[in-house]
RNA sequence: GACCCCUUCGUCUAGCGGUCCAGGACAACGGCCUCUCACGCCGUAAACACGGGUUCGAGUCCCGUAGGGGUCGCCA
């Protein structure tokens, strides 16, 4: 039998973290199992649903490399299919209609819960005659559960989890208007789709126990449940796109790699023995439900900080220019000349190194576009102003002006050659020197933003601090 | 309130009865390296919620207690 997953979000809003670790789990099952991993918008609530959150949620999927295989099902478009099961569950007896009012049900809800119950609705027009039926008053259709014994579900992460049938009441399939709920829809569409293994939310648990009376009652193969639990915000209460959770879409921006939030979602909840770097493929050659935690686990952004520096050390410079680029300008705010942009890329070994996010890399970078974007920063003034600042930069004007070799090795040399002859350490050179040149008292290697700068552009800044004296 | 789930360092976790005076990672702190900042390396501090059992032996099994979470819609 082959392995159908499918992720199922309702489009009422962004992609959240929750959102991308369930699609995530349900994408390396997958491909663990060499089944495949479906998509599905749930948007029978046709008021909620939006057009953009659908592209929004499509989006982000893309982003995180997690779209499904072939199109997405868009659940408003199998209404009919939906109302033609529940009419079956109606003519063998299965289901019935229930005209209570809604202040009726509220009625019951009440006395329900003091009489401390699960179930709330009170079934009565479960046996009832239909000739009883007020005119004029559209009922819904509910499922007939049964009244005594058990439903056990055998979940592939939380074990086996049961619940006294008498705790389960007759839910509505179709409403008034006779559209499907959720509960039936879900129920159908994950039929005729082929789905074998439902992975998600632990929200969905209770759900499943009556999911499962609805694949019984029509007589279909329940499909195998795994509820992961839920990701909570660092307070520790739920996190959920309705309380203001970001969706994954914030992260792009605020300059994480996909590669690294997957990653750092992976770790949430699953584990592979001491491992904590784990790629794509990786993944997906270890996998296992069996290996998911039962415990929420807290959004905690540490260890995707440092997950995504190091996705940003090991991306190819290739692979990075292009974003980096891209960032490079956000952050200027401007197009870049062909020689900054030249620099810049050059400048992209050295600067990934310091970045953890791309937001780092693109202020890692800026000194290579404009001399001190933001001015000198005050530990950098400070470095200019201190004693020996002088004469080091001076020396440093004067060595380079006649240096042939204007490479790493060449530039190292002659500063080397310099501080020795002024009779300082070296840090008493390059540290003036790397704040004329970057504006910061912190950089890549000093020869290295003198190599990519070059002789005219390094003379120039040394001497917008260090103005030669006037001659005449 | 009812039902269901959970509880190992600050955080994510390893641990599937003895090999645990509990291991790793991130964060923190100290040091080394060093032209700065990072990286890297070395080191320090830091946890089995509590109480009963079962067992020769419990972080690991059972039962309570406390705490946390989830669900109780003609929302999904």
């Amino acid at each position: 039998m082959t392995v159908v997953t499918r992720f199922a979000p309702s489009p009422t809003g962004f992609l959240h973290i929750g959102g991308a670790r369930t699609a995530l789990f349900n994408w390396l099952y997958a491909r663990r199992m060499g089944g495949k991993y479906l998509l599905r918008i749930e948007d029978t609530d046709r008021a909620r649903s939006t057009g953009e959150a659908v592209a929004a949620i499509l989006d982000g999927l893309d982003w995180l490399g997690l779209s499904g295989d072939g199109e997405p099902v868009f659940q408003h478009t199998r209404l009919d299919r939906h109302a033609e099961v529940a009419r079956t569950l109606l003519a063998e007896g299965k289901a019935y209609r229930c005209y209570c009012s809604p202040e009726a049900l509220r009625e019951m809800r009440e006395r329900a819960r003091v009489l401390g119950r699960t179930a709330l609705y009170d079934n009565t027009w479960r046996d009832r005659d239909p000739a009883e039926a007020p005119a004029g008053v559209d009922p819904v259709v509910r499922l007939k559960t049964p009244l005594d014994g058990e439903t056990v579900i055998e979940d592939l992460v939380q074990g086996r989890v049961a619940v006294r049938n008498a705790d389960i009441d007759d839910f509505v399939l179709l409403r008034a208007d006779g559209t499907p709920t959720y509960m039936h829809s879900v129920v159908v569409d994950d039929h005729d789709m082929g789905v074998t293994h439902v992975i998600r939310g632990d929200d969905h648990l209770n759900n499943a126990f009556r999911q499962a009376q609805l694949f019984r009652a029509m007589g279909w193969a329940e499909p195998r449940f795994a509820h992961i639990p839920l990701i909570h915000g660092p307070d520790g209460a739920k996190l959920s796109k309705r309380h203001g959770a970001l969706g994954v879409e914030a992260y792009r921006e605020m300059g994480y790699l996909p590669e690294a939030l997957c990653n750092h979602l992976l770790r949430l909840g699953w584990s592979h023995g001491d491992d904590e770097v784990i790629d794509r493929g990786r993944a997906a050659e270890w996998f296992g439900l069996e290996a998911v935690g039962r415990a929420p686990a807290r959004f905690d952004t540490g260890r995707l900080d440092s997950l995504n520096a190091h996705y940003i050390r090991e991306a190819g410079d290739g692979r990075l220019a292009d974003t980096a680029l891209d960032w490079l300008r956000r952050r200027l705010a401007r197009e870049l000349t062909p020689a900054e942009e030249e620099r810049a890329r050059r400048g992209i070994a050295g600067a990934k190194a310091r970045a953890r996010t791309l937001a780092d890399l693109a202020d890692g970078l800026a000194f290579y576009a404009d001399g001190q974007p933001d001015g000198y920063t005050p530990k950098a003034a400070k470095l200019l102003r201190a004693d020996g600042a002088r004469a080091a930069l001076e020396g440093v004007l004067e060595a380079a002006g006649g240096l042939d070799d204007w490479t790493e090795a060449g530039v190292e040399a002659a500063v080397r050659a310099l501080a020795e002859r002024l009779g300082v350490k070296l840090g008493a050179v390059a540290q003036p020197l790397r704040a004329a040149l970057t504006g910061s008292h912190a950089s890549p290697g000093i020869f290295e933003v003198m190599a990519i700068l070059g002789r005219e552009e390094t003379l120039a800044r040394v001497k917008a601090v260090c103005p030669p004296p006037a001659s005449d």
